[in-house]
DNA sequence: CCGGCTCGTAGACGACTGGTCTAATAATGA
DNA sequence: TCATTATTAGACCAGTCGTCTACGAGCCGG
């Protein structure tokens, strides 16, 4: 019973996390292919042979990787889409306007692991690719519902399906994140958010 | 003189082009760091030991694989949107649909490098991410002109910039192919098809 | 026709890193 | 104190990129 409780929390759970959150600030850099477990585990000073104690491989370390990745995120996107008092239409905007925010700067920390693993990583490991459809399609889904929300409270117009709308979203700032990474400026996101004015059938603004 | 316009067909640059064809199938479905030049070689039929009279180094390879992949690219591009007698709002819708089959059926040959590649390469290796940038720019200019002669021959609408749209529909095609990477199915694809047509303003049809 | 020359190629090799696993240590609890 | 568990050091071999020497095909002067 406690033991449940405290999963999250227990000392083995503590070390799993600990050595998650160093590699995704590397792996989010490098790539899942090209970074070692040896980097991985010096940087998070945990001794090499230790690490089949926590995971059983390298590839069900990128699944928990992937894992922890879209529970954070899930939770951090939840909490941007559910502020009192705001229109649906305001708080779409504004979750645009962090993602654009996020991917243009550098801070690797708070790097899109979708963006930068989902080519690299579907091809490669089944489970991984598993992983990260069910973590986008509940990204995509939970989007819908705000869209929804959105047309309810009449800050959007009801034009084509939620559904729809949120996964056009998505992939197109999903492209735009990818090419910002080769353009390594602004731009794309910027023209990503001009774009999903348009799509939500927003007024244009001046961003 | 004649060694110049040789060039493409002089001994040395066959066995580099033949072994760029092999590497962009492998790596198109492995990704450049998962894959050794040993198998590239192996599957060539070219010794390890050759390859550096060809390449500098992997990474001068890589430049040259992605050089290759969009001077052929652009040239597929041109011949797609040049069609004598079809409207430029045509030429154009069938450049998307000719993207949606060849990213969505399970050919390894006609993969897209860009979206395999961009998220992997850009923070690798810096000639590789300009010759990324190079490329993509290019081909988002050739999709605006066609853009503007859709407005000019009167098959588009006059609503945003030809620059605008194009990047904002390479995008969203970008983003979407990643995404079919994931969902392993056309679903993407299809979404992204529906939405270019809302984004050029054209009468949604049953795709 | 032949010997000596160059030059592109061949693939073994080096130094190193990859993920994985076993065997030994440290810690824990009875 | 001992049995059992938790942890770790280091060996392991396959594989990495890149190098280097040695082979052999082709040419040229005689």
């Amino acid at each position: 019973m406690s033991m449940l409780l405290n999963m999250k929390t227990s000392p083995i759970n503590e070390m799993r996390q600990h050595i998650l959150d160093t590699a995704q600030i590397i792996i989010s850099g490098k790539g899942f292919s090209a970074v070692g477990l040896n980097e991985i585990l010096q940087e998070a000073g945990v001794p090499k042979g230790s690490f089949y104690h926590y995971f059983g491989s390298k590839e069900a370390f990128g699944e928990a990787l992937l894992e922890a990745y879209f529970s954070a995120y899930l939770d951090q996107l939840e909490a941007c889409l559910t502020q009192p008092g705001v229109s649906g239409a305001e708080l779409l905007m504004g979750y645009w306007i962090k993602w654009r925010d996020t991917q243009s700067d550098c801070d690797p920390k708070g790097k899109c692991l979708a963006v930068k693993l989902a080519a690299e990583v579907s091809d490669l490991s089944e489970s991984m690719r598993s992983v990260l459809q069910c973590g986008t399609d509940q990204v995509i889904a939970r989007l819908a519902r705000a869209i929804e929300a959105g047309m309810a409270d009449g800050s959007l117009l009801h034009q084509n399906s939620p559904q729809d709308t949120a996964t056009t979203l998505y992939q197109l700032w999903l492209g735009a994140s990818l090419r910002a990474k080769i353009t390594r400026d602004r731009e794309p996101l910027d023209t990503a958010l001009r774009a999903t004015h348009v799509l939500l059938g927003l007024p244009s603004s001046t961003v």
